[in-house]
Formats: C-alpha cells, structure tokens, sequence
RNA sequence: GGCCCCGUGGUGUAGCGGUCUAACAUGCCACCCUGUCACGGUGGAGAUCGAGGGUUCGAAUCCCUUCGGGGUCGCCA
C-alpha cells in the first residue's frame, strides 16, 4: 500500500504517529512560506502542513501541487496549537507536519467543484460522475447504501434468508409496466424481457421449498422518469412459506427500525409503525401514501351542503359527487394571491377549482362580515357557518373545498371524482407552504387492505390492483358476486408521503386461483398462456406463502434525506433514460441487428 | 403523449430590445504573504449569450423550430 493510514481517520489518539498518507488535494492554502494543504481521502480530510524550515522538499512539492492532484505524504500526526483546532472536521483536533511528499498524479481543473456543496447542472454531474462521486456528500450517500444492503443481508440471513438470485432475461409480460426486451440471436423473432420483478421467479422458490428467499435485485421498467423514478432500479425483494401478513410486516417494520437506529440515529422513527386501511387513508388524507407528519385531513361536506344554491356545490350533490375540504389554522390571513396559487395547484389534479372560507371569527356565531369568500353570495352565510362548523374550523382559520361531481372514473373504488387526488395535493402544498413536515422524522406507515380489483370502464373489466396473485382478505373469499368490494391481503409500506415498497400473501390453492381468473375475464386459454408455469407450479403442493417489494432506492434517499433518487445511485440515467458519460443508448453496428434478425424502422 | 421551467466566461448567477466592446461571485494563472482552514492582498486571462431560422435600423433580450436538462400530469406499483 501507498499509505499507512486514512486522512480521515486521523484523531488526537494518533498523536505522535509517524504516517504515509495518500489522497487528493481538497484545498490549499498558501502563505507565502507556510502551505496548509486539506488532504481527502474516501474516509474524510485531514490538514497537511508543509513548512519550507523543516521540509523544503514536502514544501516545493506543496506549492506545486493544485486542487484533485493526487498526493503522497509522508508525516507526523501532532496536535494542533492550542485555538487552531478546527470543530467542523472530524480530524480537527490534529493536523499532520510534512517530511516528505510526492505528486502521484496531476489534475486538469474540474468542470465542477468537488470541495463545495454547490447545485451544479445535472448533465455535467452525470457527464463527470466520477467527479461528483467525489464530492462529499454524494461520496457518503454511496457508502450510507453500502452500510444499508448490508445490515439488510446480516439481518435477513440471522433469521434465515437465503439469498438466491432469480434471471435477468427473463420472460415478457403483456401486463403491468412497459418490458425492456432483449433480442433473442438464437431464436430470432423471439425476446428476453428484462424483469420488472422478480415476482414469478420468488414465488417458485417457496414452491422450490426454501422457505425464506430474499434478494436485493435489479428491476427494469420502461416508463417515463421521475425524481423518484429510474429505468433500472434495486428492489429488496423476499417471500416467506408459512408466514402471516403479520409476520412480514413486523420483519420489515423492526429492519427498518434498526437500519434508521445503527445507521441514522439522529433521525426521528416513530414507532411502532402506524397502520391504516386503504380506505381510511382514503378518507382521511384522498391518498393512498398518505404524510402522516401533519394533520390537515380531509373533511367530508357533502351533506353539509345539501340544499346550498350555489350551483358548484348542488351539481356535485345532484350528480352523486362529494364536496369534502381541508380547515387551514390560522389560513384566513392568506392573501387572494396564495389561494390563487393553491386553486393552481388543485386544477393541476383534475379539480374544477377551490372554494375558500376564511372564518376571522368562530363559524358558531360568526356575523356576515367575519366571513370572507369569493362566493359567499351564492353560499349564503348560514351554509357558510354550517359549514365551518362541520369541518371544525376555528376563529382566524380557512377552509378550502373542492367539489367533484359523480359518475366520475370509478377507478380506485371509492374515489369521488377527482377530489381526493386534488386534496391531496392540495394537503401536500399547504404543508410545504406552512412547513409542517419535520425533514428529521421518517413517519412510516403501513397501508393494508386494498381493493383486491379495480374496473377499467375502457376495456369494461376488472383487473389486479396488485397482481393475479393476490389473496383476497379471508372475509372477502365470496367475492365473486360483487368483485369490487373485495379486499386483499395485501401491504404497503409509506413514508411521509411515498410509497417505498408493497406486497402481499399470495394464493396459493388453485380453485381460489380460478375465481380470481373467473372475475378478471380471463379465459382458461388465456390464463394457461400467460401463467401455465405458475399454475402447474401450484399444482405441485405450493405452500402458503407471501412477501413484499422495497424499493431500495427510495429507502435510501429517506435515510439519506435527498429527494432525489439518482442521487444514492452511483450511476444513474437522465430522464431521457440515457447516460451522458457513456452516451449510452447508442446506435449499433448494421451487421449487429442482421445477426439478430432486426431491421430498423424509418424514422 | 400534454403542460411548465431552465440553458449567458470553468462553475453558479445577473442582465430580458440600443448605454452589453456582456456584470457579479467563485474558480483559473502570476506575484506577495509563517497558522490558515470558503486564508488574505495585488494584477491578469477567460463567454458573442445551447443550436438553427425569423422579426427589427438594432436581439443574450421578442417569435418559431430544434437539441439538452429538470419538474409535473398521464403512464408506472
């Protein structure tokens, strides 16, 4: 080794040790004789000093070298001098007198700067990704999902896990997101699809008999990109035989708990986790991924305005529709351009628009000119008063309401129109606005219960809200009359306000399997199509099993607090799916395409 | 696929019809400086304003197209 010790892990322990150490040039400061030079390594930084009197060699080396060279220094780890110790570094308390140096390798200037937490344009980052690699800050992200998979693998294996990995060309599947497919050469005309999960696969090793499978697997979806969204992407993946949905639940919820206590122990966890039916974060929050960190929950006025004259609210009434709003403390001192911007918010999601109450006193015996509305004309102050009244609102507060009218997409049963998604928005920008969301607590939630179908009025059936092999709650085994109302036994876990993984036990027994098929409209024909392998599986003594899906990249941008997962992925894709470093995708060789028999389309 | 935002010296920004032969900070180069730690000081180099077209007497500034990046709805679990 070129070094005999890391910069950063330098400490008033070491003093007097005489150390080689290696890194790059983080800073360097020149005072005409003296030099300081701020030496970084993968472990942090430690100040190098280079004094001309007693090293002039070190000293000459020193001066020549520049930000991102790439130094050896031989030295002695000392003390700093009383009042020149620095708090805001690990290694401050020390500091390491040069004998010797070498320039090991010299740097162009970067494109970027590697020594300061500054935004930099996202092409370049992923341009240079190398460099920003370096940087502190994504540098710790890195190792942080290092530190993560592998307590999730020491963690999983004490309880008997078996990590077994499952195919990365692996069969095509019509349904669910867009495939990336793989040419075949050997068969032409046929393709690999890269998984979307490994669903399939997980399933047939509890068939296999293993009992406990896990695996931190990547997963390939071709979709359009968002902040928290990448075309490839790591899922800890596992199954359990002869489990319960409690079992999971409490195995994934205690990882959880001892990932934030042994890796982010200033994070605040709440614990136990909490837990809500799909239908309660329904009506309460309008979102299945519900932030639990504020309140701000939904109120339902729909009766509260039968009888109203004004026409937003009676169309709602009259059609089937709902008109449910948020109370807003203290929100009656907005000004008419922040509702604007919130009624901008909800039409975004689908709302005609927002009605706002403000209640400067309380809604009880508030008099007329102590409510302020747009339309309190067409409300009348009683209905205004009622309505305040109803949603619980206090003197000082605001109440903001959206109306949906009915018959509107019955997708996501239970949902009014577009309300709920409106208001949940609506709740997400409210608490972004007043800064209601504590960044230092993770407020994980379970929600369970979930449709076990949803219609598609388009295509006139019912399809899997997770997949075909989703159980159905054990009340809900009868649903073959009304498919609808049925629930599964199935989970997600949330955290403040996104969904960051979801499961379910599965079905194992194959006459349930053929209900399923039966309210989905399948045809025996196109069942044995798509699922032959599966179900044959089954036929072979399945066992009762079930698991769950974490996203791992979202788990770590919340450990890491960055709302960004490209950012706890060393390499990730832009949101065009391309990379700028590699310049990948890339057009290939015409003889490439014949061997696999493709011919391009024009353009 | 829709909508929105951004693209100016290496980097981050300002400028938003003539006074821009483009400003500021930082970085870079040179010189000075023995305790700094985003060291300090003096001086210097460095962009024709993503690309193409148009409007105009005149465009970084307005319009259109296009490329790249980002956000978001749809999509996606």
């Amino acid at each position: 080794m070129l070094k005999t010790a890391y910069c950063g892990d330098l400490r008033e322990s070491d003093e007097g040790l005489d150390v080689v150490l290696a890194g790059w040039v983080h800073r360097r400061r020149d005072h005409g004789a003296l030099i300081f030079i701020d030496l970084r390594d993968s472990r942090g930084i430690i100040q190098v000093v280079f004094d001309p009197k007693q090293a002039p060699q070190a000293h000459a080396v020193a001066s020549e070298a520049r930000v991102e060279y790439v130094l050896q220094v031989e030295g002695r780890v000392r003390r700093r001098r009383a009042g020149t110790e620095n708090a805001s570094l690990a290694t401050g308390a020390v500091e390491v007198q040069a004998t010797s140096a070498q320039i090991l390798n010299s740097a162009k200037t970067p494109p970027f700067y590697i020594n300061e937490d500054v935004d930099v344009d996202e092409t370049l980052r992923l341009r240079y990704r190398y460099l920003d690699l370096r940087r502190q800050r994504m540098h710790g992200n890195i190792v942080l999902r290092h530190l993560v998979t592998r307590k999730i693998r020491g963690y999983l294996a004490e309880r008997g896990f078996v990590e077994i990995e499952t195919p990365v060309l692996a069969n095509p599947t019509p349904e669910g997101s867009r495939d990336y497919l793989v040419p075949s050469r050997i068969n032409p005309g046929n393709f690999y699809a890269l998984p979307q999960s490994p669903q399939q696969f997980k399933q047939l090793l509890m068939v296999a008999g293993f009992e406990r499978y896990f695996q931190i697997a990547r997963c390939y979806r071709d979709e359009d990109l968002r902040a928290d969204r990448q075309p490839e992407f790591s899922q800890l993946d596992l199954e359990m035989s002869f489990a319960g949905q409690e079992d999971i639940l409490q195995l994934i919820e205690q990882l959880y708990i001892e990932i934030g206590r042994e890796l982010r122990p200033d994070l605040n966890i709440p614990v136990p986790f909490a837990r809500l039916s799909y239908e309660e974060a329904m009506r309460r929050f309008g979102s299945d991924k519900p932030d639990l960190r504020y309140g701000l929950e939904l109120v339902d006025l729909t009766n509260a305005v039968r009888g109203t004259p004004f026409l937003v609210f009676k169309s709602a009434t009259d059609s089937g529709g709902t008109v449910e709003g948020i109370v807003v403390p203290g929100g009656a001192a907005f000004s008419r351009k922040e509702i604007d911007a919130l009624t901008e918010t909800v039409k975004t999601y689908g709302a005609r628009g927002l009605v706002s109450i403000a209640y400067l006193a309380d809604p009880a015996n508030a008099g007329e000119e102590q409510l302020r509305s747009p339309v309190l004309k067409f409300l009348g102050a009683d209905h205004a008063r009622a309505l305040g009244r109803v949603a619980g609102a206090r003197a000082g507060d605001l109440l903001l309401i959206v109306a949906g009218v009915g018959g509107a997409p019955a997708k996501d049963a239970g949902s009014s129109g577009r309300v709920k998604p409106a208001l949940d928005a609506l709740r997400r920008a409210l608490a972004a606005k007043l800064g209601l969301a504590d960044p230092n607590t993770l407020q994980f939630c379970w929600i369970l219960e979930f449709p076990l179908f949803e219609w598609s009025d388009e295509d006139e059936r019912y399809y899997s809200v997770t997949h075909p092999f989703t159980a159905p709650l054990d009340a809900d085994r009868e649903f073959a009359a009304d498919p609808g109302a049925a629930h599964s036994q199935s989970h997600d876990l949330t955290c403040n306000g996104q969904e960051i993984g979801g499961g379910s036990i599965r079905i194992y027994q194959r006459s349930l399997q053929a209900e399923v098929f039966r309210a989905l409209s399948l045809s025996d024909e196109e069942t044995r199509e798509r699922f032959s392998h599966m179900l044959e599986a089954f036929e072979f003594g399945a066992p009762p099993h079930g698991g769950i899906a974490m996203g791992l990249d979202r788990t770590l941008a919340l450990f890491a607090q960055d709302d960004d997962i490209r950012n706890v992925i060393a390499f990730p894709k832009t949101k065009s799916a391309s990379d700028p470093m590699t310049g990948a995708p890339l057009p290939v060789d015409p003889a490439q395409l014949d061997e696999l028999g493709l011919r391009l389309k024009d353009p």
